[in-house]
Order: structure tokens, then sequence, then C-alpha cells
DNA sequence: AGTGATTGATTGACTCGTCAATCAAGAAAC
DNA sequence: GTTTCTTGATTGACGAGTCAATCAATCACT
């Protein structure tokens, strides 16, 4: 194993182990030195490679997104009408990436971090905006000029859901999830 | 000041302090110190009191709920029509005690706390139960057999409106809050 | 009414542990 | 032999919880 490329095989095993940790702990009381013991490196070179632990929060959030985002623009990827297109979107909202135990604990936190550090509300707002962008132009064809609200509405429900799995003792059920999300969509469209 | 009227004082005192500083601070990483201080107490009465941190949240969790669900009943006592009551329920979610910012941002972090403490995942449920039971109790003559995926929603739905709002930086709409949620529900009931 | 005992209220000072961050130095690669 | 990687050791700060002591009200008894 060459040496120049020990960077990111420890950055990324550094943010999967942050993930777990959250999730572990259901909260981001976890040291510098769970995270970097979870990655089998020391604390001190998870300080090396990210300066602080804000910062590898951060970059874990950033991964969360990232992924998510690959799902977003994969599944939309095959999908031609409005309906298709908006169906994609909900549907990677609860794919086998995003929507498991360990990421949708960390997600929770995430929100709680955005509340307190800038970087991270600036990430979350960014991936909503761009969601909800998506999400509005696909509508407008379906539902006019109550796009907005419906994309808000749609929102908030798939927030909504994420957040009660968070709490459930129970593993995530994809499939309900999305047909409960496609059902108000439905009702909508039908409206 | 009578001595015996000093204990539910201070206590109420340091539930509010504590409710207030979580929204502060946008996170439970709040000190005793802190607590106390705003409460204008040191921080030993705090743990004689209360005995440790996690009891003052869990107290301060309690003290949430406690209003949120007076405030159910309260409006729930002039409901006579099953839709009404809904309606209720609803608007009860978004009234003024309960959908402000710092109970909205302590909320948030209640649910962190619940991950982590049994005895805060215990009250959340128990509230959560309750809310689903009164839904679904005054679904059923409304939309019959689905009024258990219904209540679901509508359960979904206004957590996911209440996360948003943690970290929107407007103060809240309960109006628009409200009209989204009753949106959906008279979605479901028309279909 | 006075006086001493009792009890709750309250605090400042202290302990003990924890943890983020730093550093200096060793190991491995090139 | 220089650069990158890696760590153990250390430090400095901070915070939860404890404790011994003070203070003030109430009580019990005369």
């Amino acid at each position: 194993m060459p040496r120049h490329s020990a960077e990111p095989i420890r950055r990324a095993a550094i943010v999967k182990a942050t993930i777990q940790e959250v999730a572990r702990a259901g909260s981001l009381e976890v040291t510098v030195a769970q995270i970097a013991g979870k990655a089998g490196v020391s604390s001190a070179l998870a300080h090396h490679y990210f300066g602080s632990k804000e910062a590898i929060f951060v970059a874990a959030m950033r991964h969360v997104l990232t992924v998510f985002g690959a799902e977003v623009r994969g599944a939309l990827a095959t999908a031609d009408s409005p309906r298709e297109r908006v169906e994609a979107i909900v549907r990677a909202s609860f794919s086998a990436g995003s929507f498991r135990r360990e990421v949708i604990a960390a997600w929770l936190n995430f929100y709680v971090l955005a509340q307190t550090m800038p970087e991270a509300r600036r990430l979350l707002s960014l991936y909503r905006r761009r969601l909800k962008s998506n999400l509005v132009h696909s509508l407008r064809p379906m539902v006019g000029d109550r796009a907005d609200q419906v994309a808000e509405g749609l929102g908030a429900l798939i927030d909504g859901v994420y957040l009660r799995q968070a709490l459930a003792g129970t593993s995530p059920d994809r499939q309900a999830a999305a047909q409960l999300v496609l059902n108000y969509l439905s009702r909508e469209v039908a409206a």
C-alpha cells in the first residue's frame, strides 16, 4: 500500500466510523477517541486529517448528503414523466443507502448540529433547497401553482417519517415509508 | 417568604430555565451551572432538588408534554363532531403555548435525548400513543379502517413541520403550519 | 414571649474524571 | 534523507456531582 494513498482511505474510514458511532451513541456526545478507535486509528491522526472534531462532523454530514444526492440523481436518470420524477425523488429518500438505522440516527443529530454550527446549517439548507427545487419543478405540470405548497408538504412529511423512524425501535420499513408519502402525493394530485 | 413554598417555585424556575437554555444553545450541551444561573440559583441547588442533570432534562421534557397535553384537552373540550375533534388536536399542536421557538428547539433535543435515556423515550412514546389514539378514535367515523394510516400520516406531518421549524431562522407561523396539516386531512377525507 | 432544637434552603469550594487538541518523535515509503 | 504517516504522552480546560457549612424559618417546650 503506497504511502500517498493513505489519506483518502483514512478520511473515509473516519467518516464512516463517525456515522456509526453517532448512531450507536444516539447523540453527538461521542469522543474523537471513540471515532478514531472504531476507524482503527489514533485520535491524534483524526485531528491530523480533519483539524477538529467539528470538522469531522461536517465531513460526515457532507458524506451523508452526498450519498443521498447521488441516489436522487440516479433515480431521476430513469424517470421520464413529471410523476415519475417525483416518485423517484420520494423513493430515493427511502432508498436502501439512506434509509438505514445508522444513517437515520446520524441524520437526526445533524439537525441538532445545524442549530449550532453555521457550516452544518449551510449544508442542510443547501440540500433542502435542492430537494425542494427538484420537487417544485416536477410538480408544476401536475398541480400548477400549488406546486410550492405541495412540495413543502412532501418535504415535511418525508422529514417527519425520518424523525419517527429515528425513535422507533424497529428496523426501518422502506416500502411502508415510501407508500405513505406517495399516498399523500396521489391525494394532492387528485384534488 | 414561607418556607414550604420554596421547592415548587425553584423546581419550576429550573425547568423553565432548562427549556430556555437548551433552546438558546440549540443542543443539550448546556451545563447545570448555566441552567441554575438562568434560574437564579446555584448549581448545587439544582442538584439538591433534581439529583442529576438527566433528571433535570426529564423534568423539563415532562413539563413540555404536560403543557401540550393540557392544550389538547382544552381544545377537545369544545369540539363536538369527529371532524372538529381532529381539527382541535391539529390546532393544539400548533397552539401559542407549544409552537414557540424555544419549545420547538427543546422538542428537537428531547427527541435526541430519547435516543439515549429510557425514561425520556418512555415519555415520548406515551405522548405519541395518546396522540395517535385520540386521532384514530376521531378519524374512524370519517375514514373508516383507513383511520390508522391517516393518523400515522398526520402524526408524521406534524412532526415534520416541527422539525423544519426548528431549523428555520424565521419565527414560527402557527396559522400556515396548521393549514398545511389540515389540508392533508381534507384530502384524505375526500378520498 | 422567650429560647433552644430541628429542619429545609442554599451556597462556595473542592474533587475527580473526561476530553479536545498539541507535540515531539518514531516508522514507513520513495 | 526527506516527506508522509502515525502514535503515545501530555496538557489545559471544563463540568458533574459532593460536601461541609451557613442561614432562616418553624417548632416544642416552658
